[in-house]
DNA sequence: AATATGTTTTAGGTATCCCAAAATAATATC
DNA sequence: GATATTATTTTGGGATACCTAAAACATATT
């Protein structure tokens, strides 16, 4: 193993992460949108990611990266502390929902292994975090997931809310004050293809409610 | 004010703020020696923090340094930070007193104001941190102390142990197992000047100990 | 085959921190 | 007060880690 590495090499790793989940490889121009950096940056980053000891990435010129085993543990390792330290803010320092993202993106990198082991020791090993997405084990082995993006829902179908993503503090109050939280059934009424759009009602509030793809793309539900 | 500071600097400011608690100024020497990098190193840096707007430091070619105002309000937010987490981990995490040392130290460049805001909340606003140690208040006011060093008791005098120094797992280690602990009350039975050993007791454990230098000079005590 | 699009290379910039060796200033000693 | 010792500063430079614009190039599209 090499030194220790730095905060950014992490993030480069969990976006790449992210973009891997459904697709093969992430593009080079994906990851710099994703990280607001030119794509020469980001090819820059890339090489010096796939020559560490051992490779982070397995990259092809022109033909996007995708994480090593090794580099796929880094990322799995940042993500497992993010929402666990996700869920610590919120269950024990009393962080609201919007509030615990900006904080555990910057203690992700800095937390110990021991302190891992003491905030899962007062969680309670939990397997889903705060935003309902779920935790990797602590060997870093990320549960199987049967979920779909809200987006692709068709009017007639029926989903559980299992996890929103937690990036942005104004949107999940917003889900939060609209009961669109996890647990919350959702029926889909219509959908409008021009503009994406799709009603649908929260079952149990008996609420109707209209949603944009900005917003129904953040939702991930399980099909009933 | 100007932008966010570097861990590195913050670093420097909480060396030269322990380092001007008694002295008037800090010299570069002492400074490079506390931090293990060279003099010219120290240098180059407190030119730099007395560069900023508004400086940090008040430099004197030849004649050290020594905090403005400035300068001394983020070196004791940043004590402050670190002392309430090290009784934080403790308290709620489980930590032993000799383990918080090191995490505090990484993770106290990078909680948020809310993040303090909080540990405080569930720990009470405490005046002393788990070795001792005032806490800066939350306006950044250092409390007024009165305590000697017990390297600089001679027998017959008695004292009462305040604070350790936390710096050095291995002697809060041995500290613990001796009873010299925040508390404790001492009693000075000898000493022999050439190696600047003190012979003492505990009282209660009516234990005696022969403490060498290294020793006594982490060791703060109230005189009696 | 030509064009459009996306990627990589080149060449270089900035910031932050560090250091050895030479020069200089302060201080201690004679 | 002059000299020697010691501490500090300057000089000149190195390392790392990140980033970028513009030019060159590869791939995909038509």
């Amino acid at each position: 193993m090499e030194g220790v590495l730095s905060e950014r090499v992490e993030d480069y790793l969990k976006v790449i992460y992210r973009l891997t989940v459904d697709e093969e490889r992430a593009s080079t121009g994906e990851i710099a949108q994703t990280l607001a950096v030119s794509p020469a940056s980001v090819t820059d980053m890339v090489q010096r990611l796939a020559a560490e000891d051992p490779p982070l990435v397995e990259y092809r010129k022109h033909k996007g990266v995708a994480l090593t085993e090794e580099g796929e543990k880094v990322a799995l390792e940042t993500l497992r502390h993010h929402r666990l330290l996700e869920l610590f803010l919120h269950e024990l320092l009393g962080y609201s929902w919007d509030q615990v993202h900006e904080e555990a993106d910057r203690l992700e990198h800095v937390i110990s292994e021991y302190f891992e082991e003491r905030i899962v020791a007062v969680l309670g090993d939990p397997e889903r975090g705060l935003h309902g997405e779920p935790i990797p084990s602590e060997e870093l082995h990320m549960p199987a997931q049967n979920e779909f993006c809200l987006h692709d829902l068709r009017p007639g179908q029926t989903g559980l809310i299992r996890s929103v993503r937690d990036d942005d503090p104004g949107l999940l109050q917003y889900l939060e004050s609209n009961g669109l939280v996890p647990g919350a059934k959702l029926e889909i009424l219509d959908y409008t293809p021009y503009d994406n759009n799709l009603r649908l009602k929260v079952v149990g509030s008996g609420q109707e409610i209209v949603l944009g793809a900005a917003v129904t793309a953040q939702i991930f539900v399980e099909l009933e």
